[in-house]
DNA sequence: ATCGCGGACGTTATACTGTATCAAGTCCGG
DNA sequence: CCGGACTTGATACAGTATAACGTCCGCGAT
């Protein structure tokens, strides 16, 4: 077996700053690459998401749209956030019915994500192709094709862990 | 690497009623065997959800439970939910915000899960020890304690597949 | 026996999450 | 400049979940 996969930074303290602006750039740069247009609401909700390392409810996205002053009912942020997901620019985090900014920005990667249920932050831990082996194996023997795996993991974080 | 996990026969054709009539007997041994109360509701939902390999809604939880006369609001089909996810009786499909009857009643597992997106059949596999092995390693060496981990595949199912 | 207690149930009300639908505006290629 | 595709704005509603409260029942201790 291989080395354990690679994850955000979320937990650990960073150049918050640079990650957001870093991630910012990279989607601007592939959306800029395939004819993608994203488009203010788009580049807001995004930013949004960048801001945390939680994974963020679709109506705290619409408040904080509505903070700007932007007129926004829920389907505008629906819209924005299906935008994100379907190109990879944000995944969605099925236990927790909210939305987290992907830290590899648009490269097709299947994901795990460890959840802390203390203070919500979210970290990414990007899989290598056959991380969910056994699984697929054992799909592919019923004649299950697969089209999506979702990995969610919920614990404590080693700073909450350590209050 | 050892063998794929077993998957429940969810998919396939097999005697139902046995299906049934074994995972309700398996339930009762264990309430008995523990002291917990398998009350008529909790019975009930239990067979509901045992009555199908699909996930059902807790609104479609509830809309059986007042077919059978009882007068039923949303926390009496919740609780019920609950307990049976609770006790290992049952698992809440976090992708389907759904519930599924446990293939393997009581018996303390990590599961995965394959959902058909065309029929709704969902399927159970049962996991190894480390199954997430490599999950769990990065989250210990970031010192993150997992307490439960979701693995959900969504896909076309070998029947649907053919038609 | 009965008192108290804890667990389960019933009910109302409400919060949170998500979608269907239609109308109006914007962008861009031809 | 026009037409079509896409995006946004807005209303309404469907589906999921929980808070808060009261009641009832079973059961052990007095």
């Amino acid at each position: 077996m291989t080395d354990a996969p690679p994850i955000d930074p979320a937990f650990d303290a960073h150049d918050h700053a640079a990650c957001v602006g870093g991630q910012l750039a990279a989607v601007e740069a592939r959306c800029a690459e395939a004819g993608l247009r994203l488009t203010p609401v788009r580049r807001r909700v995004l930013e949004i998401l960048l801001a945390e390392h939680r994974a963020v409810g679709a109506y705290e996205v619409l408040a904080r749209l509505r903070e700007d002053g932007r007129a926004a009912a829920p389907p505008v942020a629906y819209r924005a956030l299906d935008f994100l997901v379907g190109h990879g620019f944000a995944h969605r985090i099925e236990r927790l019915n909210a939305y987290l900014a992907c830290g590899a920005a648009g490269q097709d990667h299947a994901a795990a994500f460890l959840i802390c249920r203390d203070c919500g932050i979210v970290a990414e831990a990007r899989l290598e192709e056959d991380e969910a082996g056994r699984l697929d194996r054992a799909a592919a023997a019923a004649g299950f094709v697969i089209e999506g795996t979702v990995m969610e993991a919920s614990g404590v974080c080693a700073a909450c862990a350590a209050r």
